[in-house]
DNA sequence: ACCTGAACACCGTTCAAGT
DNA sequence: ACCTGAACACCGTTCAAGT
């Protein structure tokens, strides 16, 4: 659980608690902006305090490593997104499986794409660690709650829910993944965003055992 | 385009030419081991050396930075990679759809399962540079084939072949790389495998255009 | 309490010297 | 031609000393 203090590092040099809690978001966001500017290759402990505009020792106050770096960061990154998953999940309870889908891949694929450089650092921060965890963590998260919401689909039931569930996931995390790794143009984007919804559709068309289930 | 010396290194101190070949592979397989064994993070300069045997001097007449390193690895993977893709495509040619479909997922997938430690040591690597290049590269080759493919099927034409080919390849690509990346049980993989496959079918279906062609 | 920055071990890269 | 390995610059991490 990372800190929550405000965003912007407030006036400096405000004594006791508040200033080190000043000291960690800085170092915080100098991290990702490192990232962003530098890439991952050039994230170094001296540049991020430096751009903190702190001593490399405090740093190492909060964070024992440098990997402690990407994993805080990525920490946010992912607990922001599976909270908006899990929002546009609850908001469509009830709603026709096409609707589901369109929210999903639409939310997942809108916050990605937000503030794009950040999510292609992201992307390519991966470093091994307990970083594995994480994303475990976070697609169980969104597991959760995309599968409480297809169980309450009116106008479909699927035989094996948990799979179909899995498949659509995975299908729509790595579609989108691809598509930031071939860093693909806007416009051919926006095509498999929306081509993407479609084969989703589709899917869940071709599984659904209709009204009532089987097994 | 690397070296296409024989894989296993010839006896160790044949002289001229055939030296290097042999050091050059020593230096290319060492670089495997390590990265499976150890992971990118300890992917050192002098760990690899070690491993294939030869002092870094040496090692720096062949590969100008640690980079050309993970580089080449990537290189031949994917190059061997696309040379699978496109023999499957190439065997499709005229199939129906769903045929073209189920042989491609099948054929990616098997490859990258077949020495499962280099595919997730690969995907980890994927440190920036010109690895974006590659990766390109090796999405066009298999761009081509597929495209090619997908107009030859008897059963289905297409208003928009190039955004459907896109569409399938991200997802593909995208979908495989998600299960190594959650280290999904062989079970529930191969699960998704198969459902993977459906769910190109219904998109293939569900956008197909009969036999003759629409705008 | 919280911060600083010199000091140390280690890694990437070079290059003069060997065969 | 091809190889070696000591040498140098730089980065991650520590810790004694400051406020």
């Amino acid at each position: 659980m990372p800190s929550n203090a405000p965003m912007h590092l407030t006036p400096r040099k405000r004594p006791r608690q508040a200033r080190a809690a000043a000291t960690v978001d800085a170092i915080f966001e100098a991290t990702i902006q490192v990232l962003v500017a530098d890439g991952p290759d050039r994230l170094t402990t001296t540049r991020v305090a430096e751009r903190a505009g702190v001593s490399v020792g405090t740093m190492y106050q909060y964070f024992p490593h440098k990997q402690a770096l990407f994993y805080a960061v990525n920490e946010r990154y992912l607990s922001a997104l599976a909270e908006r998953v899990e929002g546009a999940a609850r908001a469509q309870h009830g709603a026709p499986v096409s609707e589901m889908v369109k929210a999903i891949v639409t939310t997942y694929w809108t916050v990605k794409t937000e503030r794009p450089e950040v999510t292609r650092a992201l992307y390519r921060s991966v470093v091994e660690l307990d970083n594995e965890s994480l994303i475990e963590a976070f697609a169980q998260r969104v597991d959760t709650a995309t599968a409480a919401m297809l169980a309450t689909a009116p106008d479909a039931a699927f035989a094996d829910l948990r799979t179909v569930n899995l498949t659509l996931l995975t299908t729509i995390f790595g579609a989108v993944r691809s598509v930031f790794e071939r860093d693909l143009p806007p416009l051919e984007a926006h095509a498999v965003q929306h081509q993407l919804i479609l084969m989703c559709v589709a899917y869940l068309a071709a599984v659904k055992s209709a009204p009532r289930k089987a097994s």
